[in-house]
RNA sequence: GGCUCGGUGGCAGAGUGGUUAUGCAGCGGAUUGCAAAUCCGUCAACGCCGGUUCGAUUCCGACCCGAGCCUCCA
């Protein structure tokens, strides 16, 4: 099934077309480590991790590689602060990032590359933009001419003349033109720096991308992800940078993930509606936040709310009690993804939601379905789960795990004793008792479900 | 002000120039000691005004409303 992508550049899908289809590349924004991540941070990480999961369907091996930004001046901020080292604050984040980004059941990227590991890269670049008179040094910055580019605004539709009309910022007396942004800002002794030709310097923002994913994935990437708000001006920049510096084609497709709002309303720390992950984690399975975030589309805004959580909890469950009922049967067959609908439409620009309408369709399949066909329209949900990086756990952890309840509730030994007894009453109709364990169960947050094949139970907030 | 992107049934959310996804909720039914789960059926939508067309929610234009970026930001 061929792949199509949406190409902000473009501004339209195209098909994906790697340089070099043995080995794809994609290049990832990650976090500035100096706080927890939130849930808004959590978007491009499931929707690249699902690209990731895609693109090693078609290709043998795909290198993602997802930067850690070790070095910023919030980062700095927050070492300050606490009174310890800059390293010991992103060393801090960094591992509690991974933590986090695990539990939504993202895959590790093959590459992590970290600002202050590439500063010899950066170095390099920024002497190839002097030499080639895209960029210059004054009172201790160096920073990118931007009217050096002729077609300097490419990627986010923006001309030089446009950005004028909408300044609002004032602008330093060093620089140029208004719209020249920084290679190295000059740092004193007690700040983080790095010896250079310039002085003693820590990189800007946009350098370490363009030089990192020069020396990790070379000269020209596949795929280039973030969140919107990067197009401007991170990824324009990042693309001058690189062009000018190297000339090659830098990115043969941009993508960029919408934002999430809050309960209606944008998230921001005004606003105190700020969710971390790990605030979130405390209250829903991390499958569950993947499962919201999958939701919409990845180009769509999506609104995060405790109804979205709960039913994106709700419809897990109820996958997760299609698959109970077919779990001792044996996968006896390859799945071919050719063909399948849930593939089809995450090779439609990772069409999430209509892939989740498809797992309702084959979980509907599943349990109207005579025993000979539930072999293979099992393995079907569960390859479609995969590819979406959810319902590969164990059903009955799902159901009746610790995590499904936090309730305080009983343990699985109390429930199944209770259920023992009722059964019993039950075949000496004796309702009264039967209905009343029932109750007790319910209370203690277990419901139960009567079928041929005995009783089944599981948790209420599963 | 400039540049982008949207407005779909009660809610969430796809999609399409004609046969009107999917889920939740609702309603009716099957099943059930009761319930749950499941299955079947069903109600219901395309911001507004024009245009193109045999026919537009889908294409074009205007308008209204909303969002993002232009400043750190997923």
């Amino acid at each position: 099934m061929a792949l199509q992508l949406y190409n902000t550049r473009a501004r339209r899908k195209e098909a994906f077309d790697p340089v070099d289809p043995d080995c794809v590349t994609m290049y990832v924004c990650g976090p500035t480590v100096y706080n927890l991540a939130h849930i808004g941070n959590a978007r491009p990480v499931v929707v690249f991790d699902t690209l990731f999961r895609l693109l090693q369907t078609h290709y043998d091996k795909v290198v993602y590689a997802r930067n850690i930004t070790d070095i910023d001046d919030k980062i700095m901020r927050a070492a300050q602060e606490q009174g310890v080292a800059i390293d010991v604050i992103a060393g801090e984040f960094a591992q509690k990032y991974r933590e986090d980004t695990a539990q939504l059941n993202a895959l590790p990227p093959t590459l992590e590359p970290h600002a202050t590991d590439n500063i010899g890269p950066m170095i390099a670049l920024t002497e190839s933009l002097i030499e080639r008179n895209h960029a210059y040094a004054a009172e201790g910055h160096v920073l990118f001419d931007v009217t050096s580019m002729k077609d300097y605004g490419q990627l986010s539709g923006r001309s030089l003349d446009d950005m004028l009309a909408g300044a609002r910022v004032e602008v330093a007396g060093y620089k140029r033109h208004p719209g020249d942004f920084v290679l190295w800002k000059p740092s004193s002794a007690d700040e983080p720096g790095w010896e250079s030709p310039w002085g003693r310097v820590r990189p800007g923002w946009h350098l370490e991308c363009s030089a990192m994913i020069r020396e990790h994935l070379g000269p020209t990437i596949d795929i280039h992800g973030g969140g919107r708000d990067l197009i401007f001006p991170h990824h324009e920049n990042e693309l001058a940078q690189s062009c000018c510096a190297f000339g090659d084609e830098f990115v043969r497709v941009w993508m960029h993930n919408a934002f999430l709002d809050m309960d209606g309303e944008k998230m921001s720390k005004s606003l105190g509606n700020v969710a971390t992950i790990r605030e979130l984690l405390t209250r829903y399975r991390g499958e569950v936040l993947r499962f919201a975030l999958l939701s919409a589309h990845y180009r769509s805004p999506l609104n995060f709310s405790e109804a979205l959580l709960e039913q994106a909890e709700q419809t897990l469950t109820s996958f997760y009690n299609t698959l109970r009922s077919v779990q001792g049967i044996e996968l006896d067959c390859e799945v071919s993804l050719e063909g399948e609908g849930f593939y089809a439409a995450l090779c439609d620009d990772l069409n999430t939601p209509l892939a989740i309408s498809e797992l309702h369709v084959l979980a509907r399949d599943i349990n109207k379905a005579s025993g000979s066909d539930k072999p293979a329209l099992k393995a079907r949900l569960l390859a479609a789960g995969n590819l979406l990086g959810i319902l590969q756990q164990d059903p009955l952890e799902w159901l009746q795990g610790d995590g499904a309840s936090d309730l305080q509730g009983l343990d699985a030994e109390a429930v199944e004793a209770l259920i023992a007894e009722r059964v019993a009453a039950k075949a000496n109709r004796d309702y009264a008792r039967a209905d009343e364990i029932r109750d007790e169960l319910t209370a203690g947050g277990i419901i139960l479900e009567d079928s041929a094949g005995g009783t089944l139970w599981r948790r209420i907030n599963s």
